[in-house]
DNA sequence: GTCTATATCCAGATAGAC
DNA sequence: GTCTATCTGGATATAGAC
């Protein structure tokens, strides 16, 4: 477990710690960090302030724990798609119907993992694009490229090509403006992303 | 001029409006509109709290007044890429040409433009994406395909693939991942993006 | 219109009983 | 470990002289 996550010994705690980190989670992505006050939290989650101090640091703790929580749980998720498929081409193409599945099921983990300013909250995080996630789909690109099955390109143009019109897609649903589920999109939008870099 | 902008009848009164602005655009594209308090904003602007509460309302109008400047500039420019050029390729190319120039000349204002969270401060705001020059940009989509430029598509998704991986750039180079100008750029990307949805 | 001095409020954080 | 009651700082915003 890493160490920036709450430790939680006993039964009923492991239940506090979650109820307050989906709880935050919910009032992060739909008010904001700064809109959002610890009473906030108390009350959304029904944990009370001292037992979240005791957790949690302070108030950016829970969002370190949370942020770490969701990077982890992609990593695995693109590992496991890193492993069951071989080609740049099978990969990628699954890791955009991953996240527009993601964005349907659990839009506030996209929202915050994609669309918050994180830094802003936590100074000593590093850019999001630069964490392991993203290195991920970068290297997805870049194995391909050397296989031959992509275009020879910069590759974080490559990258940037693949993925970058899916993810518009993704801030847009998010956003409001369009009103079919994502998965509605996967094809075409695959089509075009491919289309741009295949050799 | 738009009714959520400061008043700036006297040439002083101007002067000091532009230099809060200024100086709320820097801190709150560097620390957050939520990590800058007033005190900053008199520091960096020279200018004092009476003043500043005298000519915008309220910490939230100065970045209104900011958000409207901004876009009715970014219109403009869209409007005159519009009147310039004719086709959708032309256009749309010309568009990431100057997001990209913008980008290295002007970082503040396209961070502020396209990463800031603005209805976490500015809760009666849109999204973004619904503001006039995302609108013109997805219309210059749509007229390219109805004039045959651009192959038939979901016209949100062809301008999410034309569009997203120069955005993606864009964000990738003020989170510093890029270490070359983005104009640099430029060719191959758009290459990608038309290639992408080109008839 | 501009400035300084100041009021008010409420957030984050802690103390200490249980 | 959990809870309630409380402290404290600093932010937004205002008052009122110039």
């Amino acid at each position: 477990m890493s160490e920036t996550r709450a430790r939680a010994t006993t039964e009923r705690g492991a239940a506090a710690t979650e109820q307050v980190m989906q709880a935050a989670l919910r009032l992060f992505t739909r008010q904001g960090y700064f809109n959002t006050s610890i009473p906030d939290i108390v009350r959304e989650s029904a944990v009370s302030t001292g037992s979240i101090y005791h957790r949690f640091r302070d108030k950016e703790g829970i969002a370190r724990s949370l942020y770490d929580s969701l990077v982890e749980r992609m990593e695995t998720a693109f590992s496991d798609i890193e492993s069951r498929h071989q080609s740049a081409h099978d990969r990628c193409r699954a890791v955009i119907a991953l996240l527009f599945r993601l964005t349907e099921e659990e839009p506030e983990l996209m929202r915050f993992m994609l669309f918050s300013r994180h830094r802003e909250f936590i100074p000593e995080l590093a850019p999001v694009c630069s964490s392991r996630p993203f290195v991920q789909m970068r290297e997805m690109v870049r194995a391909g490229m050397a296989a031959g099955e992509i275009r020879t390109l910069e590759p974080i143009v490559a990258a940037a090509s693949v993925f970058g019109g899916a993810l518009r897609l993704i801030q847009l649903r998010l956003d409001g403006i369009l009103d079919k589920p994502l998965p509605d999109y996967l094809e075409e939008i695959w089509a075009c992303a491919w289309r741009s870099v295949a050799e």
